[in-house]
DNA sequence: ATAACTCCCACCAATTAACTGGGAATAAGA
DNA sequence: TCTTATTCCCAGTTAATTGGTGGGAGTTAT
């Protein structure tokens, strides 16, 4: 059930890139300021560039900005996008769906869907702006959240 | 946010066990079954009953049987008995939690927090007997899961 | 005694994750 | 126009994990 250090470190920058929206940031000063390699960082930007999610400036002075507000960009769309897959299980992924011969008696696929649906509800509900404001408020509705 | 075949084998092994609960049954009758490799099933079903989830009993007319009713077994247990971890990251994880540098300030925390529960609460609260009945009617269940 | 089992342990092959490296193209400023 | 800072592009590498194989010892019903 692992996540990436690519959405982990995608996630962190597009934090980092918002935060700073005034002006186009390098990759070289986000890789030193959560301690990212950079060659590595680049790769991912340039993923969530394709993707739309950001857009390059070369050149001195250049860097990488937001396309949309913090706000319109849910950390789904971000860890599909370099990650992949998010469903537990080839048989529930719209990603790379795969057929199942055990499927018309497999209970496990409503597991898996089940599963698939609770995650894509967290994720696909929270925006990189969220992520930005400080964690410590959150730790009521954390709680709430798991007590259900 | 994959889940190995181990899981899923070992799952589909214990929705056999609990369907045929009368009598002790062999990992090859399993294995034929469900088109598993007897020799990784047969390490599936020892981590099982290192874990106190069957028994098995040698020689032959031998096999494996569940050591409490399907109802009492959840699927969790069996994740993080063949998996291991369950959290997204490591910095969530009660199974291996790994400090993180940046978590005072770290809004990522939160939201893998929140998946985690998400994920949980789903997982915790399915047993191997829910996984028994036909999934036909749990349709209706999955598609109002997903449109919320 | 034999056959059908579990149990135990070591090894292996393929895939994926997590980088590393070398540059070419571009743009701003001296 | 030269230098410098940047993105962009693509290939290679290393380490860990996943998904198995293989061989055989110990146990038990017939």
């Amino acid at each position: 059930m692992n996540v990436s250090t690519k959405s982990e470190y995608g996630l962190r920058a597009l934090i980092y890139l918002a935060s700073n929206s005034h002006e186009a940031v390098p990759a070289r000063e986000i890789a030193e300021k959560w301690s990212v390699p950079v060659k590595y960082l680049e790769q991912i930007l340039k993923t969530l560039k394709d993707a739309g999610i950001i857009t390059g400036q070369v050149g001195v002075g250049g860097g990488y900005r937001l396309t949309r507000a913090a706000s319109l960009i849910n950390v789904g769309e971000v860890i599909r996008v370099l990650d992949g897959r998010l469903a537990p299980m080839g048989c529930v992924s719209s990603y790379d769906y795969e057929e199942c011969e055990f499927e018309p008696t497999c209970g496990l696929k409503t597991l898996w869907t089940r599963t698939r649906a609770a995650i894509v509800g967290v994720i696909d509900q929270t925006s990189i702006a969220d992520l930005c404001t400080p964690p410590r408020q959150s730790v009521v509705s954390i709680k709430s959240v798991s007590r259900r």
